[in-house]
DNA sequence: ATGAAAGCGCTAACAC
DNA sequence: GTGTTAGCGCTTTCAT
């Protein structure tokens, strides 16, 4: 692999002649610059990244941390949009994507020792928990970095996310304007505070309907799994009241729905559902599924965005972003006939 | 950030006998290893993996190639699967993972450019097509890479695949036991070699059982689309003896299913459908869907631990490994009535 | 078993 | 505008 040197002695020139071509210095004449890029060619020279890393003290890399957990949720589109929306703005301002894979319990550390080690520039976390370590030791560390989600102490960090408690109101309110009163909410861990914002949502639109609040009819799941079809059965048959689930995620409500068909009941004329996420499988199986449509795309591309401009230096306030959520209405609810 | 110096001067040694601690070195008294552990943990040091790499000629990362582009395909959870393989054992090994993303005819420039960087040891290619420029200039370059899919000239490469061939025929076959004669194939664009393979499968099944190979039958999609339903029903009109579908993938399966019932049949009572890869969904849908596991998390496994070992230069050979398809039989598909 | 010194490929003062 | 030099943080001969 030739080196700036050789590049340096084919031109005729210093390395650091070189280094300025490359570099796009300012003061450099046309002729050698014309020269100097023509021996590049020649002799097919790339710049060695990992020396302009070392010497600039900077990687033009982003981490992203990705525990490669059992967890079904691992398998949601939401990680190959959002990757997407990641991928677009990064490789724009050219940075790279490494993947900080790693199982369950090590994603402090593993974060922590791509910073410490200096592989990245900036991190990307793409959750928000309660009491987060993980959050508090990137801080100490003075790494930059992004969350994807609403932290605790909101304005001591960068972070872009939804609106999860509005749209979470907005998607109850319209089970509420078809008739409905007795809703129940699958949930996913209490830990994850979207978990928590999409249940406040929840209660937000009872309480301004004044619907009871019935914690009977909350579910948390932890894990995608078959406790959501169990639990869904269980719930129905113990409150034959219910006419409407809502899950919080679509994946959950094409398991739900499952769950009630092969109870022997009817989507939506029995019970209605709604998820929450888009996945793009919602508009095709049958009944198409009233979802919200969270923007991961625009999350990861805006989450980026950030992330590059703090790493930069172009921003140093904390700063969150707010993209839009819409409720996109099919055919898995119904209205309550009296 | 403290360097290998710091660590030095507090433990009183040199920084090559601090080098030699980092790396465990064998000739080194289990004293000075001791004292020399305490210091980095006592001033919090962590060993700078960029200059490691420049000065070991290696990063110790893999590059991934992964084009950015709008084709649904990407929402596949294939890739989310395939990554989840791919990681686990680079993480085992200890390497990392860097996303090479790109747009659409980019792929080629961008996987040279992070192989001649320096930025990664060797490359991962997530598919295999025809007369593939990529995998000339990658071997010309001779970088270590490995191919999930087949390539032509099988054997100048090191690759990871199904059987598609069989697997696409034992389907059919499967089809052809319930009595089905009129069997209609979507399948992806005819530059991907995995599209050929399965259409090879098809072939091949209703040769064994002397069923009339038409043409009519085969539809190419270029990506996922709208157009797939179009195609569906403009194949179902034109063909009324039409009793059944392959389609190529579970989610142009989920797409014909769709379109199939606009036009008022039933699945699987008036039309079979069968699709390939086994989407975690499929199981979930109504009805639920028959197709084939390809096992996508070995896959990614299996192409890992092959390129390592080649970066590693403990293999020489190139090489090849076949993971197994299962059909997985569930409830799209329907008995022929005579 | 440990230290001194050179060098991986590049950039960035500092000279002129 | 271009060359000289030092140095980014680490490893690795070559000494001892």
């Amino acid at each position: 692999m030739p080196t700036i040197k050789d590049v340096a002695k084919d031109a005729g020139v210093s390395p650091s002649t070189v280094s300025r071509v490359i570099n796009d210095h300012p003061r450099i004449s046309n002729a050698t610059k014309k020269k100097v890029k023509k021996s590049m060619k020649k002799i097919g020279y790339h710049p060695n990244i990992i020396a302009q890393s070392l010497v600039k003290q900077k990687t033009n890399t982003i981490g992203l941390v990705m525990p490669y957990s059992a967890e079904e949720a691992f398998a949601n589109p939401f990680y190959s949009e959002i990757l997407r929306g990641i991928g677009a703005v990064a490789q724009e301002k050219g940075y790279s994507i490494l993947l900080i894979t790693c199982d369950g319990q090590e994603e402090v550390e593993a974060s922590l020792r791509a910073v410490k080690s200096k592989l990245v520039d900036g991190i990307l976390i793409l959750r928000a928990k309660k009491d987060d370590i993980l959050l508090k030791k990137l801080r100490e560390a003075e790494v930059p970095f992004v969350i994807v989600g609403r932290p605790e102490d909101a304005d001591k960090y960068y972070w872009v996310n939804n609106d999860n408690i509005k749209a979470s109101k907005n998607l109850v309110q319209h089970l509420i304007d078809l008739g409905h009163k007795d809703i129940a909410l699958i949930t996913g861990g209490s830990e994850y505070i979207v978990s928590q914002d999409r249940l406040d949502g929840y209660k937000l639109a009872l309480k301004e309907n004044k619907i009871k609040y019935n914690p009977e009819y909350i579910i948390h799941i932890h894990g995608n799994e078959e406790i959501i079809s169990k639990n869904t059965k269980k719930l129905l048959k113990k409150n034959p009241d219910l006419t409407a689930i809502f899950a919080v995620d679509d994946l959950m409500a094409y398991r739900s729905i499952l769950a009630i068909k092969e109870l022997g009941l009817k989507v939506p004329e029995d019970i209605s559902v709604v998820g929450f996420n888009n996945n793009p499988l919602s508009q095709l199986i049958t009944p198409s599924l009233t979802t919200v449509d969270i923007n991961t795309y625009q999350l990861g591309e805006e989450a980026t965005s950030i992330l590059i401009n703090v790493i930069e230096n172009k921003i140093s306030e904390y700063y969150h972003k707010v993209v839009e959520a819409n409720i996109i209405i099919r055919n898995s609810c119904d209205k309550i006939k009296f």
